[in-house]
DNA sequence: CATAAATTACTTGCGTACAATTTAATTGTG
DNA sequence: CACAATTAAATTGTACGCAAGTAATTTATG
């Protein structure tokens, strides 16, 4: 909280790039997806199994930052789209895990041309692209820790 | 298309980056717009208003690159919240123009605190505040330009 | 060991987001 | 002028995204 005030105007155009940036980005995914049959949200989940396979609900949910409430329904369809499989842990029943099936391990490859096509078409130099997220994980790192405002004093 | 092929972790990091940040500042609004009633899309809405007052719904869905099938109920929450009021030109019956009552006016005042708070959590230095809104500009072009496939030839 | 607290996933309800379709009004063309 | 094409809103259906609440299981505590 120091000389950090800055002009509204700015914010607000701060606040439209991203939304901008966003929803261009989705919808140039969501385009090409659509010839896999899955979202964009979809894809993003299988991105994180295709890191590593076989991760409860929770963990899927702390990597995207989203609740089981937005989860839950959306691994349901990409379950019933054969591509990943649910199964509650034995030793915790309360997890459930979430693994690909090869359907679901198939279909990484096909997407990786739609990635290839973001990718270049995001017109940024290295520098820039590398700047850009940084940015805005910082920027992300700073909304999210002054979220929660207890501060708790050694 | 020359040397722009990124590797494909890289693109998935920036699109995670982008996804995360856009939820950051999203919650973070959210959280804060609850106290006045309104959602940070019905936010936008008006801040587009509060540039310019009595616009079209079709001229609010090109500034905030949304269809009017998301716009129609969500000008009508905000409707029936008394910050605006629709009414058809009478010059082209086609058109629903949308103005801002005083309430919607008055409101303008109330939320620039929020704003501000925001503006302060956001943590970057001012360069790398210009820097990122101009790549994300850079970016939404780029994929807009590249989303309509037509090089119309001169 | 019993019970409270915490954790995990699920469910419900509301509000976007968008594709696709529909309706009404306006403009363009022969 | 008539009729096709276009435009603007609204409507319908699907899929997020999240708050709030529920149910079942596990862990912590007295």
């Amino acid at each position: 909280m120091s000389k950090k005030y800055k002009n509204l105007d700015l914010d607000n155009q701060l606040c439209f790039a991203l939304y901008a940036a966003t929803h261009s980005i989705t919808r140039a995914y969501r385009t090409r997806l659509d010839g896999v049959g899955i979202t964009y949200p979809q894809y993003l989940v299988l991105l994180v199994l295709w890191e590593r396979d076989q991760q409860t609900i929770k963990e899927l949910a702390v990597r995207l930052k989203l609740d089981s409430g937005t989860l839950t329904p959306l691994i349901k369809r990409i379950e019933n789209l054969g591509l990943v499989t649910r199964k509650r842990s034995e030793n915790d029943e309360r997890r459930v895990y979430v693994s690909l099936t090869v359907a679901g391990k198939t279909l990484e490859k096909r997407v990786a041309s739609i990635q290839k096509q973001i990718a270049c078409k995001t017109g940024l130099s290295d520098s820039e692209f590398f700047d850009l997220r940084d940015s805005l994980y910082k920027l992300t790192e700073s909304m999210n820790d002054n979220e929660s405002n207890k501060v708790i004093p050694a």
